[in-house]
DNA sequence: TCTGGGGTCCTAGGACCC
DNA sequence: TCTGGGGTCCTAGGACCC
């Protein structure tokens, strides 16, 4: 069996476990540049404050009912994430928990007897609500698609459920899968859903009934084949490894406000790459394309779509690097490529990819083999970056005055991470 | 006036090879 | 006038996830 442990409402659970006086009380939290509302306590949510829903649409309804809102604060997130990870992986024997995403975890269960397994859902809903202040919901199940499946009528049903469901028998299954709309199921996006709605299918269980081959026909292949087969209770989507080591690394911000001129976007675009280095450096690898995209003003609410057409282009290294400054410059220089003067722009970001590990990158006949020092340059930089934060040390093209950055004006203490945004108690 | 920031996997089709 | 068959690799783009 498989279990999918989700945090309730993960970045407000977060803000919450430090101000208590909000337990009851309807909060948000917004997403960078203070856009979206990606994060919603119960009560907000029963406010009908939409998920992913603009702020600026919803200020009104926030303000009339007192709804206390927060700029994301990923440093607190992220360690708080952390603790809760680590809780699942001092219960269970090793290599059974996968890190999905920073509230969201897979466990395999197939060690413990079927009899045991909602007491043990019990346990690890407990402990990890006392050792880290952050409730959780399990949906268990023979599959993936099903555990998630399971998952969301936990949640869904609280007060009967206790945050804990079990789907162990095919009639519990077919009644959850009968209770579930067609778009609630993980791996059916907005298209498929319209798509599937179009011939008549309209919940999971509809859709559990047809062949695999049909998924193959009309949900892409494979993909849609092993979707089918979840359904049904034949597991296809194997336990994987802890999604540390990235295949490719992106840093993508909107601006604070429009930028028009050239030298905020290189600052902006040697930043950015400057963060994605970081990551690079931090899983050991090298990257060999380097791409860069900006995004201009005009077009990028003129449609239901949220962002305009981006202009991109990459280019592909000699030779693997994790070197900041040998990233820096190709970005920069895309990004003067890409600029066209007299447009206004509002967004840029900087991909790393075609990564290889750090100490087996490729040799190259024709270039010099990169000195040492320059690498101890960069681990000094990082070393004392993550000791004093803020970048304090950083490269000279990455700017000073920083016209381009983002608003945060709500953000809470780093209450986890920083000395001095230590918790107070009086 | 104001709409995020990351990621993954898969497929089709073109370029190229013998 | 007639113009193969089979394979690999790469890239762009689509779909999805949180």
């Amino acid at each position: 069996m498989k279990a999918i442990v989700d945090c309730n409402n993960f970045y407000c659970s977060c803000e919450r476990l430090f101000k208590p006086e909000l337990k009851g009380k309807p909060s948000v939290v917004l997403s960078n540049n203070d856009g979206c509302i990606v994060s919603r306590s119960d009560e907000a949510k029963a406010l009908g404050i939409a998920m992913a829903g603009p702020y600026f649409q919803a200020k009104p309804l926030i303000r009339q009912h007192n709804v206390t809102a927060f700029s994301s604060n990923y440093h607190l997130y992220g360690d708080l994430s952390w603790r809760v990870m680590e809780t699942l992986r001092l219960l269970l024997p090793p290599g059974r928990v996968e890190v999905y995403s920073v509230d969201e975890a897979f466990l395999d269960l197939d060690h413990i007897p079927k009899d045991q397994i909602r007491e043990m859902a019990i346990r690890i809903r407990t402990v990890v609500e006392q050792w880290t202040g952050i409730a959780v919901s399990i949906g268990v199940a023979p599959t993936k698609v099903l555990s998630k499946i399971a998952n969301r009528l936990a949640k869904k049903h609280k007060d009967i459920t206790d945050c804990v469901l079990v789907l162990d028998s095919p009639r519990t299954i077919q009644q959850a899968l009968v209770k579930t709309d067609i778009e609630d199921i993980w791996g059916v996006g907005f298209r498929y859903a319209h798509k599937l709605r179009q011939q008549g299918i309209n919940n999971a269980y509809e859709l559990s009934i047809k062949d695999p081959s049909w998924g193959r026909k009309y949900m892409g292949g494979v993909t849609g084949t092993r979707l089918l087969k979840e359904l049904r209770g034949e597991s296809c989507i194997e336990m994987g490894e802890d999604r540390l080591v990235k295949k490719m690394i992106a840093t993508t911000r909107m601006f604070g406000s429009p930028v028009h001129d050239v030298k905020d976007i290189k600052e902006a675009i040697a930043t950015y790459t400057s963060r994605a280095a970081e990551k690079l450096r931090r899983q050991h690898g090298a990257a060999k394309v380097v791409s860069v995209f900006i995004v201009p003003k005009e077009q990028s609410h003129n449609t239901y779509f949220r962002h305009g057409p981006t202009i991109s282009s990459h280019v592909t290294l000699p030779l693997a690097t994790s070197l900041t400054q040998e990233l820096i410059k190709p970005a920069v220089e895309l990004a003067e490529q890409l600029y066209e003067e007299g447009r206004t722009y509002k967004k840029a970001g900087v991909m790393l990819s075609g990564i290889v590990p750090d100490e087996s990158v490729q040799g190259n006949l024709f270039m010099p083999e990169t000195l040492n020092n320059r690498r101890l340059l960069m681990s000094t930089m990082d070393n004392v970056n993550f000791a004093m934060r803020d970048d304090i040390l950083k490269f000279a093209s990455s700017g000073t005055a920083r016209n381009w950055k983002m608003r945060q004006e709500l953000r809470s203490p780093r209450y986890t991470t920083r000395w001095e945004e230590l918790c107070e108690v009086s």
